[in-house]
DNA sequence: ATGATATGATGAG
DNA sequence: TCATCCTATCATC
């Protein structure tokens, strides 16, 4: 369910409910038994988001590593957590809150230096301050790789997902089979400084919405629709309806395993 | 009951 | 490029 802005806001929902504070920790599924066991009782002193990889920080020095994947959740309640529904694999929980992780891709113990080497083989995070764009015009200038793949690389740009890849490439006018080396820098330069707003945005309403006011169903005359990601979107999971802005049918294909999404009118090749 | 699907990533060949 | 991993949900039988 996760791209980067999510799992920034899943940081900030984890500092404030358990930040400062001992929390007790439990594998209800018993997957991360030993794991849990060993960070049980500590105070959590912080959380952090790099990417899609969210990192939780215990008193001791350890941190716990996890990603969501494709399908994962970690979903927070409050009061006395009630019993597990599903498979959990971690529960966090206090006197005033509790989360509970399903189905993470990862979820593992970590030093801090294997925490600082898994941040380092990643792309720059639209979402962090600290990104230096550049490192990722390096990676995409020159190479044959579609801009449709470097874009979901996370080496080469951390965070971004299918959603935000379709419809940022759409929103530049971009068509997703161009290679990175023909993209020129100031496309590149448009495109980043679009994510870090996109995203910015996604963090803080907790979906992707990309449609410009303009452009908006309701703007445009058309009947609304909001996909099951539960934003308002160009062409992410609208294939073989009309473009919003030109009404050609949107184009979806398989693409390294995924699916792409984009209008072959507004993104020309 | 069964199968398809999903905003992801890895390791083998 | 393919198989594999992890889970919930929804459609279809």
């Amino acid at each position: 369910m996760p791209e980067g802005h999510i799992i920034h806001r899943l940081a900030a929902a984890s500092s404030t409910a358990f930040g400062g504070r001992a929390v007790s920790a439990s594998s209800p599924q018993g997957r991360f038994a030993d794991g849990a066991a060993l960070v049980d009782g500590q105070v959590l002193t912080g959380a952090e988001a790099t990417g899609k990889h969210l990192f939780l920080g215990f008193e001791g020095g350890a941190w716990v590593h996890i990603h969501l994947g494709l399908y994962g959740g970690l979903t927070f309640g409050e009061g006395a957590a009630p019993e597990p529904v599903g498979l959990v694999r971690l529960r966090l929980a206090n006197d005033d809150s509790y989360a509970d992780l399903r189905g993470p891709n990862t979820c593992a113990l970590i030093t801090g230096a294997e925490k600082a080497a898994v941040a380092a083989r990643l792309g720059p995070d639209p979402l962090r301050t600290d990104a230096d764009p550049d490192a990722a015009w390096r990676r995409i200038s020159g190479s044959r790789t579609t801009v449709a793949a470097l874009l979901m690389d996370q080496k080469v740009l951390a965070g971004v997902g299918n959603v935000y890849r379709a419809e940022v490439l759409f929103r530049h006018g971009i068509n997703p089979h161009r290679a990175g080396r023909d993209l020129t820098r100031a496309e590149w330069d448009a495109i980043w400084a679009d994510l870090v707003a996109l995203m910015h945005e996604g963090v803080g309403a907790g979906r992707i919405d990309t449609v410009r006011p303009e452009h908006t169903p309701e703007a445009m005359g058309r009947p609304p629709r909001v996909d099951d990601h539960g934003g308002e979107v160009y062409v992410y999971r609208r294939a073989a309806m009309p473009c919003l802005i030109c009404g050609t049918d949107v184009r979806t294909e398989e693409h390294a395993s995924r699916n792409l999404f984009w209008c072959p009118r507004c993104q020309q090749a």
